[in-house]
DNA sequence: GGGTGGCATCTTTTT
DNA sequence: GATGCCACCC
């Protein structure tokens, strides 16, 4: 049984003594002179700016204990805000431990979106929005974008529907509004998403429903134009923390402004080495800034590092100084120098998962580690599988956090969107992903016509479907647009008086819902139908543990924002997961995988500076999750677009000026590839000698291509008229179809026909 | 209107 | 290698 991450909603009731002296000892005696003043400081601004491993966390829970534990805030007058899931649980857990569970439960934690999603819940009414507003996801958002093109005449093989929401959702993080961007427009897409962005939120406003940007948005909206609500809000909250400073966008710093104006009992921490979430919208500058924002802040500089090695820290240190735009800090540590940085080049994907595998159980067996301490980073999702297979083939025991989410499964996104319509029939996104799923005669054409009507007369799309005998159908189809109205009115009408899990079985099983999974018989088709179950069985455990106040749209709301479900704690697993996923994290083992160009940094990153820089402090986070030992990983050839495809080692690697790491063999490490290639002796000469590297040699017997085209070899540097020089990876086809693999540092990874790309021999 | 098979098309990261 | 879109047939 999954348990989920659903919070109680913290209550004003408090039954918490008034001070807890005992706990408040106990808080300070943990603490190191730095820590302790940065807990002391109680009233004020304040600006924490940390370090990788110095303690974040900890002060700031030990901040907000400490508050409590001396009496000086009520628990429910604290508000937390952290930008994920998984940040906010780990220091409620920390919390906990401090003060007890009663104190903790009523403090206000969790990210921005879900804290601003309960406050609209509440006091939406005012800009009218509902209760039961729906919270749609990126897909939904774009399912609308994509409904809205055909009618502003741009078409979604052109300009995709994604890209379009990704710079609306930019412009809504920077408090763009619709007519301010249409000034701003600069290129054809930027116009494409101008023209769109109006209308479609005029869609999520008809549909009542926001999406992600929104959330922090309306807020601010309702703080305007309701100064006794946001006053309301001032009172009730404080003290209020922000973790993860460097993160927060725009919206964000806005909300916090507003909130702590008045008290200004604002503490925020936060690493600007370690922003890595610019690609939505975070603003570093807010950081930067703090002091400008609140002059009378007392800043705290946490520059002690507990968690890593000398080594490793030195290590963090070689690559965020590739970096220009960064803070001043000096990062220290009393931490032993440590084992060296070990780097380990695979052949292909595969062999760099069975290497990963093969360290975690020597290090398993010989030093003991339990397989809780290994974390395996990787840059994308994609790159799980072929780890996950290595692990399962060794009988490793392994989790992975994020990736597809429970709530992002089909099954569970359709059981939900049946869901939604029940408690907001506006809910276009939602209807039109079910209104024939499971088939139900109500096609294309029917779906067209309905929304047609709706459009002439300024109708939702649910009021047309109401009038459906005036639209003009076949009988047919009318009947079955009847059938499935009839469907979710009926349900509809009993929301409030049937228990949810009830009413929810009911509707799936009269949809055909519940036949339509079990129809395959499958062993996926049963899995996803006991998924559906335990959404059911989730349904049931909120509705009984939230109480009066649980409502069938309050649970929709907190599911929408979910992303990882909680695990076991107590697990002990090997970690899989992405870089960003780790922030925050610490492992005494942890293995960075794909550090190959194109890959990681990725290959849209490398031709902006600022892009490349957050790919660094990436690379920055990863490295210092690591306490003990540190593995870097690539492999020489990877799959992808479905075909095996040589990979150069990354750059990252190549701009390294450190004598922390050795190979695998135990030698020291040597930069260097095509940007140092006039150091190196000679070698590619003639097609099956490739150099003195042996591994090297292996790599690229071991990928079957051609030999060569005269002397166009595996291995040669070349000049590109277009590309410039760059380095011959892989050739393959024949005559006239002869193409070759090339990496140009400038460019990336290119193909080339050979016949027409006019590559000249340049070593 | 529904179902199937072939084709193209990408691939970030998160709330 | 997964998903979505289109053309085609029933």
């Amino acid at each position: 049984m999954r348990t989920f991450l659903l919070q109680r909603e913290p209550s004003v009731a408090d039954n918490v003594p008034e001070a807890l002296p005992e706990a408040a000892t106990r808080i300070l005696e943990g603490l190191n002179p730095v820590q302790r003043q940065a807990v002391e400081v109680t009233e004020g601004p304040v600006l924490i700016i940390a370090g990788p491993g110095s303690g974040k966390t900890r002060t700031l829970t030990h901040r907000i204990a400490y508050l409590i534990a001396t009496g000086r805030a009520r628990p429910y007058q604290i508000l937390a805000l952290t930008f994920t899931n998984k940040a906010a649980r780990e220091m409620m857990e920390r919390i906990e431990r401090l003060v007890g569970t009663e104190a903790a439960r009523h403090i206000w934690m969790g990210t921005f979106h879900a804290i601003f999603a309960r406050i609209l819940r509440r006091e939406g009414h005012r800009i009218g929005y509902t209760p039961n507003f729906s919270i749609y996801d990126t897909d939904d958002a774009e399912r609308l974008l994509r409904e809205l093109m055909p009618r502003y005449q741009i078409d979604p093989r052109q300009y995709s529907p994604r890209t379009i929401r990704h710079l609306i959702s930019s412009a809504k993080n920077q408090m763009i509004g619709p007519e301010a961007y249409a000034r701003l427009v600069a290129s054809p897409v930027q116009e494409k998403a101008a023209r769109l962005y109006g209308p479609y939120q005029e869609a999520l406003r008809k549909a009542n429903a926001l999406d992600f940007d929104d959330l922090l948005l309306k807020p601010i909206e309702l703080f305007e134009q309701c100064p006794d609500v946001l006053r309301q809000y001032q009172e009730r909250w404080r003290y209020l923390h922000i973790d993860e400073y460097q993160d927060t966008n725009r919206a964000q710093y806005v909300l916090a402004r507003k909130l702590a104006e008045g008290h200004r009992n604002l503490c925020v921490v936060g690493d600007d080495a370690q922003s890595i979430y610019a690609f939505r919208g975070a603003d570093i500058g807010n950081i930067l800034s703090f002091q400008r924002d609140y002059p009378d802040a007392t800043v705290i500089r946490l520059e002690q590092n507990y968690r890593s090695t000398r080594r490793i820290l030195k290590l963090a240190e070689a690559i965020i100084r590739n970096n220009r735009d960064q803070l001043e800090k000096q990062l220290w540590t009393e931490n032993p120098e440590g084992e060296p940085i070990v780097l380990i080049e695979a052949l292909s994907e595969r062999d760099e998962a069975q290497k990963v595998e093969q360290r975690i159980r020597d290090l398993h067996v010989r030093y003991g580690y339990a397989f809780r301490d290994f974390a395996v980073l990787y840059r994308t999702n994609a790159q799980s599988r072929s780890l996950e297979e290595a692990l399962r083939r060794g009988g490793i025991p392994y989790r992975i956090v994020g990736g597809l989410s429970f709530y992002q499964r089909k099954e569970i996104k359709d059981v939900l969107a049946y869901l939604r319509l029940l408690v907001n029939p506006h809910d276009a996104a939602s209807l039109q992903r079910v209104i024939n799923y499971p088939a139900r005669g109500i096609g294309q054409r029917t779906l067209e016509a309905l929304m047609a009507y709706a459009r002439q007369h300024g109708l939702s799309l649910w009021q047309a479907i109401e009038r459906v005998e005036e639209v003009g159908l076949p009988a047919r189809a009318q009947k079955a647009v009847q059938a499935f109205h009839f469907l979710i009115a009926r349900h509809a009408a009993r929301v409030t008086s049937t228990p949810v899990d009830e009413l929810a079985r009911s509707l799936l099983q009269e949809s055909g819902l519940f036949d339509e999974l079990r129809r395959e018989g499958t062993p996926e088709a049963l899995a996803r139908w006991e998924n559906v179950q335990e959404l059911l069985n989730a349904i049931a455990e909120y509705v009984t543990m939230a109480g009066e106040s649980a409502t069938l749209s309050g649970f929709l709301q907190e599911v929408a924002l979910l992303t990882d479900l909680d695990e076991m704690p107590e697990d002990n697993r090997v970690t899989l997961m992405t870089l960003h996923a780790s922030k925050g994290l610490e492992f005494p083992v942890v293995f960075i995988t794909g550090l190959e160009e194109g890959l990681f940094p990725l290959a849209q990153a490398t031709q902006d500076r600022k892009d490349l820089e957050e790919e660094r402090r990436l690379f920055y986070v990863g490295v210092t999750r690591a306490q003990r030992h540190l593995f870097l990983c690539y492999a020489r050839s990877r799959y992808r677009y479905g075909e095996q495809q040589p990979s150069v080692r990354s750059r990252f690697l190549e701009e390294l000026d450190t004598d922390v790491i050795v190979t695998e063999a135990g030698l020291p490490f040597r930069r260097g590839e095509v940007e140092h290639r006039s150091s190196r002796t000679s070698r590619s000469g003639t097609p099956g000698f490739r150099g003195s590297h042996s591994q090297q040699r292996e790599a690229t017997r071991r990928v079957v291509y051609d030999e060569g085209v005269g002397e166009i070899v595996p291995g040669a540097y070349v000049e590109h008229p277009m590309f410039g020089e760059g380095k011959v990876l892989a050739l393959e086809g024949q005559g006239e179809q002869a193409r070759a693999i090339v990496f140009f540092p400038e460019v990336g990874q290119k193909k080339l026909v050979l016949k027409f790309a006019r590559l000249r021999r340049i070593d």
